[in-house]
DNA sequence: GCCAATTGCTTGAAGCCTAAAGAAATTCGA
DNA sequence: TCGAATTTCTTTAGGCTTCAAGCAATTGGC
């Protein structure tokens, strides 16, 4: 009794698990996102980053701020501010200021923009359908499943840390 | 019969659910990546990067050529070129040109590099410990399953896209 | 109405990362 | 053994990304 108390202080808990959790998890991620981002370059000479920022405008036709960006793409505002400017130079995004708050820019998609993204995003579709292709429905529904609850303990685990 | 086969070929399949997969998936990566970064910095004051080298090293006693590092950290190799040489700035890496083949760099951890590593090893297994804490040893095993699954299918499908 | 705090964005410094081109060493086939 | 192909690493140009500091506009308490 005394020596499994003793031994449940002094033993260091066994994580390893989780820990190769975590690893498989950004392997998986890393190798997914690699094959994107060369498919994107190849196909259409676009960045994954560029990509992904006209895929967030494209669901919000009315625009989007650029701290709604930042907090919806979970980046910083400084890359952001950066990848917008690129972005307008391109001639795929148009920016104002809001009429209401002067310090707020407002970003939209151009009609080039929208034109270039919606046809991206149909092949970026096919693609991902062939890389999670071994996947079952029911495979695909499981992972759904344990990803939401990944997702919400690591909120909570994020949470603890700030507060 | 023949509507339903007119059907299947003429609609665009609908693989909605393999790209919010892939969204939640990539923002689980965020997420903890993010954590891990964050806590990295102000704990260690050390970039996820570094720590990453480092860890890879940590396995490798013998130490391990910048191709290996590569690999494994799924990287460039320019970008490893990079990394080592702030490590081996900063007192962590030693680095050694092989004897055997004179293109090759062996790198190790420093005695110093070694000693700081383990230290934040053992804090950063706690971390993800408690990023991971609402899921029960039952669901860590299912998600380890089905990313290798995951994995394995991603891999095929960068193999189709190469050959 | 005033002023402190907050919010939205930009800037600057540093580091990370890739792709592509190139240099040096090795390997291997003829 | 010669030379072509390959491998290992570095370099370069460009872009991405963070953090921290700072500016301008707005908000909220008084």
């Amino acid at each position: 009794m005394l020596d499994s108390e003793t031994k449940a202080v002094e033993t260091p808990e066994d994580h390893a698990e989780e820990l190769r959790l975590w690893l498989r998890l950004l392997t998986c991620t890393t190798l997914i996102e690699g094959e994107v981002r060369g498919r994107l370059r190849e196909r259409f000479d676009v960045t994954l980053p560029r990509f992904d920022l006209m895929a967030q405008l494209d669901k919000a036709p009315d625009g989007m701020t650029l701290s709604d960006v930042s907090k919806r793409m979970m980046v910083s505002n400084g890359n952001v501010t950066g990848l917008v400017e690129r972005l307008v130079e391109s001639g795929h995004l148009d920016r104002r200021t809001s009429d209401t708050d002067r310090r707020v820019q407002v970003i939209r998609l151009t009609k080039l923009g929208r034109a270039e993204f919606r046809k991206m995003a149909a092949e970026h579709e096919t693609w991902i359908a062939d890389i999670f292709a071994d996947l079952s429905p029911k495979d695909v529904r499981e992972l759904m499943r344990l990803l939401a609850k990944t997702k919400s303990s690591a909120q909570k685990s994020a949470g603890r840390r700030k507060a």
